[in-house]
DNA sequence: CTTTATGCAAATATTTTGCATATAG
DNA sequence: CTATATGCAAAATATTTGCATAAAG
């Protein structure tokens, strides 16, 4: 076993919670309780996951009732900040993940049942570079979100009423 | 000329008006007044353009001032499930813009300035169409959004404070 | 006339903020 | 000790909804 963190498929040279030490270092501010409790939380349990669902989840641990609500929204902006979360938009609402030790992926959106299935593609990025290089435009990221039905809620019909917006 | 309504590249059959009628019969809704300022309004002088925009915009003209705030979000959810219109989330508010007789096509978005510009890949949606395939998902649709700095902005080095979040 | 639409005000949902207190360094 | 973070309550933002009245068909 290496000195890595281990994420599964991927090794990196360090845990999000030294990642995210070493962020909060650079900018001046402190590593307190709520944070350490937070980055543990997200990074243990949580892949796609909403504000909502992660207060919700705190809340069922006496550890996760120290941390409010707004300090949750405050950290989980300093975690895309940081760089150790990715946040999209779905259903008019902020969704997170990990993009830390985390390949460059994208998703398909299941409108009936809301899975989101992430899928790679290097073609894909090629072509994203290339366009963005035809207009000059300096590319920092990139959101795609392919929206429609699954293949489970095609074979069982279970209908869903919003279409409303994607991405 | 022809009896098609212009859109100056693109000349189609009938116009967003008589689209949104023959939407409205389908349901069984019925053509107002209010419904018939906001169809022109929006065809007549927006691109790209979120609710509140519109609404000051509409506050500007006499017409305008007889449509209330619930219905040109009323208004404009029915525009998006009629195909006329497509909406996105750009900040976190909803943003529209033409899907009639328009190309399909997806965004850049400078972060800077905030500006759109739109391009086509038919690359792009052949790549999508075998991603979606290959997951035996129906796909309706996708929003890709390329973020980053436009060619001005480079620039310029205008700065802009919030990051936030993309799409 | 009957049903659908509108406007108003209020509700909802999500996220952010001001300020007094607590705590990290 | 001093500056930053937290919690609370409240504000801000964006959008939706209940209901009485107005208007379309």
């Amino acid at each position: 076993m290496s000195s890595g963190y281990s994420l599964g498929t991927v090794e990196v040279s360090s845990s999000p919670q030294e990642r995210f030490a070493d962020f909060l270092q650079s900018k001046g501010k402190r590593i307190t309780q709520q944070r350490r409790i937070l980055i543990d939380f997200v990074f243990k349990r949580h892949d796609h996951f909403d504000a909502e669902e992660l207060i919700l989840n705190l809340a069922q641990v006496p550890e996760g009732r120290k941390v409010s609500r707004p300090t949750v929204y405050r950290t989980l902006n300093e975690l895309v900040d940081s760089g150790l979360l990715r946040r999209m938009n779905l259903r008019g609402r902020a969704i997170y993940e990990h993009d830390y030790g985390y390949p460059q992926h994208d998703h398909l959106h299941c409108t009936m049942c809301d899975k989101l299935i992430e899928f790679q593609s290097s073609e894909l990025s090629d072509l994203l570079r290339a366009v963005a290089a035809e207009y000059d435009f300096r590319d920092t990221g990139h959101r795609l979100i392919i929206s429609g039905i699954c293949s489970a809620c095609s074979a069982t019909r279970h209908r869903r009423q919003t279409p409303l917006d994607l991405v």
